[in-house]
RNA sequence: GAGAUUGUAGCUCAGCUGGUUAGAGCGCUGGUUUGUGGCACCAGAGGUCGGGGGUUCGAACCCCCUCAUUCUCCCCA
């Protein structure tokens, strides 16, 4: 006999968390559905090649790779097996990986559907990922990201509008949050100005931890990463601004940067015609990691928890160009719903009413009484709502029991004296008022 | 991949510098109540002390190995 366990970085979800996570799915989902996106699903598994060199090396390491069937290593070069290179043996032995996120195989999705698509294509997507990483404070090994991407217009209508979703959303999941914006060609722009637009990446990197180590900390980072003093004076000098306009001098030369103050400027002239409910905010330092963003970035955190980022997205001019179909520019966001879930539970935000699973138990005394119980209970669902019958007939206390610890508001009671009258009692569980009725009237009451 | 942390009953945890039959609270089962849950009282079940090896007269406690957890760095939702 062996004990039973899960494999890192997973868990299962019993029934008050389930309910809770699809509150949280059904919330972001009506938001989606309001802007107009379709949903979309995907396979758990891909085709490795369709995952691999997306996310950068170390996201190729943290695919999940999953072992081919049969006997795997039959074509597997016995060299490369004896050297132990892993590297090099992984194409022969594992043709399929779980995917890391949902945007690529929404990318692959498109490249292969383009025909039957209408365009622009607004899809939104709420699945499982896995990443092979180490586990710790908010992060897990599978978790449920919930995704809504527009592709097929470059319109900034969209970096707008998917702000909305996220205002919104986090206003109905009761988070107060901020919504962190930047554009790469404003990060690029930096680069220019400092002129070390050839070390881009290693700059965004860097600034992108100035909340965490500080001012110092960029400025060490920036130079371990080989940046001449004076580009880190520029860079460094620009961190500190808290406008994007007050960039245009600076920008001077950068034609990339221009364009990406234009771009932000357009976005919150469209979110200044409407309401919102958290703020907006530009931040420089905001980078995210991932390589394929081009214009506009987003990330989202909480107020007042300790968290990660809850969720991030960004336009990418030219996601389908590596699956052969390229100037099909896209944009998206997604939602980390098992963060946001963590964040709800240490908020303490999630609707009292969850906790409630049926209105009404029926109990009876005996297997005459108990098939008049399971005609009655059979009325009640016949109009549509949700009651439940104990299985067996007898000892009340255990019946009164498992309905207290069901959470089930009204326990009916099903005796002789109830069979022959046609009259059940009804018992508010949370009052303890006890009245009799007949079955239509309690269908009326808990309707 | 690197570092730290924790692992004792179903759950949360005590357990002294190594010393007899390893404890508590909650939960669970039965009873006080064969037409009434929460409260109270009574009784009871439940533990290879994560696993393996070692030191010792003696190990939950010390040492080594291993597995797992949580957290930090890297990176990310």
């Amino acid at each position: 006999m062996q004990k039973p366990s899960l494999p890192e970085g997973t868990r299962d979800f019993g029934p008050e968390q389930a309910r809770k996570r699809a509150w949280i799915f059904d919330t972001i989902r009506s938001v989606f559905v309001k802007f107009g996106f379709q949903p979309l699903e995907t396979p758990a598994m891909e085709n490795l090649g369709t995952l691999t060199g997306k996310y950068g090396d170390e996201g190729d390491q943290l695919l999940f790779k999953i072992l081919n069937n049969g006997d795997y290593l039959k074509d597997a070069d016995p060299e490369l097996l004896a050297a132990k290179n892993s590297a090099k043996l992984l194409p022969q032995i594992s043709k399929r990986g779980l995917r890391y996120d949902l945007t690529v195989p929404f990318a692959r999705f498109v490249v292969m559907n383009h025909h039957a698509l209408t365009f622009p294509f607004k899809r939104y997507q709420i699945q499982p990922v896995w990443r092979a990483d180490r586990p710790q404070k908010g992060r897990y090994r599978e978790f449920f990201q919930c995704d809504a991407d527009v592709i097929g217009s470059d319109s900034l209508l969209y970096e707008a509008e998917l702000t909305q979703i996220y205002d919104e959303a986090f206003a109905k999941l009761g988070i107060p949050v901020v919504i962190k914006i930047n554009n790469r060609k404003i990060l690029y722009g930096i680069a220019e100005a400092a002129g070390i637009a050839d070390r881009f990446m290693d700059m965004t990197v860097a600034i992108d931890k100035l909340d965490k180590i500080g001012v110092d900390g960029v400025r060490q980072e920036l130079l371990g990463r080989g940046i001449p003093d004076t580009g880190v004076a520029t860079i460094l000098d620009v961190l500190s601004e808290p406008s994007f306009q007050a960039l245009r001098p600076v920008f001077a030369n950068s034609e990339t940067g221009m364009k990406g103050i234009e771009e932000l400027e357009r976005v919150f002239h469209l979110l200044g015609k409407t309401t919102l409910h958290n703020e907006v905010r530009f931040d420089v330092t905001l980078a995210r990691g991932l390589t394929y963003y081009t214009g506009c970035i987003f990330e989202v955190a909480a107020k007042d928890v300790k968290m990660g980022s809850i969720g991030g997205g960004g336009r990418y001019a030219d996601l389908t160009g590596v699956f052969g179909m390229p100037g099909l520019s896209g944009v998206g966001i997604s939602f980390g719903a098992d963060r946001i879930y963590d964040v709800l539970e240490s908020l303490n935000r999630f609707p009292a009413n969850l906790s409630e699973t049926v209105p009404v138990l029926f109990v009876a005394f005996d297997d005459t009484t108990h098939e008049f119980a399971f005609e009655c209970v059979s009325r009640v669902r016949a109009a549509g709502l949700a009651a439940e019958l104990y299985p067996e007939p007898g000892k009340l206390k255990k019946q009164f029991e498992y309905a207290a610890k069901r959470n089930i508001p009204y326990v009916v009671i099903v005796g002789e004296t109830e069979m022959n009258t046609g009259m059940i009692t009804v018992k508010n569980q949370i009052s303890g008022e006890q009245t009799n009725m007949t079955v239509e009237e309690l269908i009326g009451i808990i309707a």
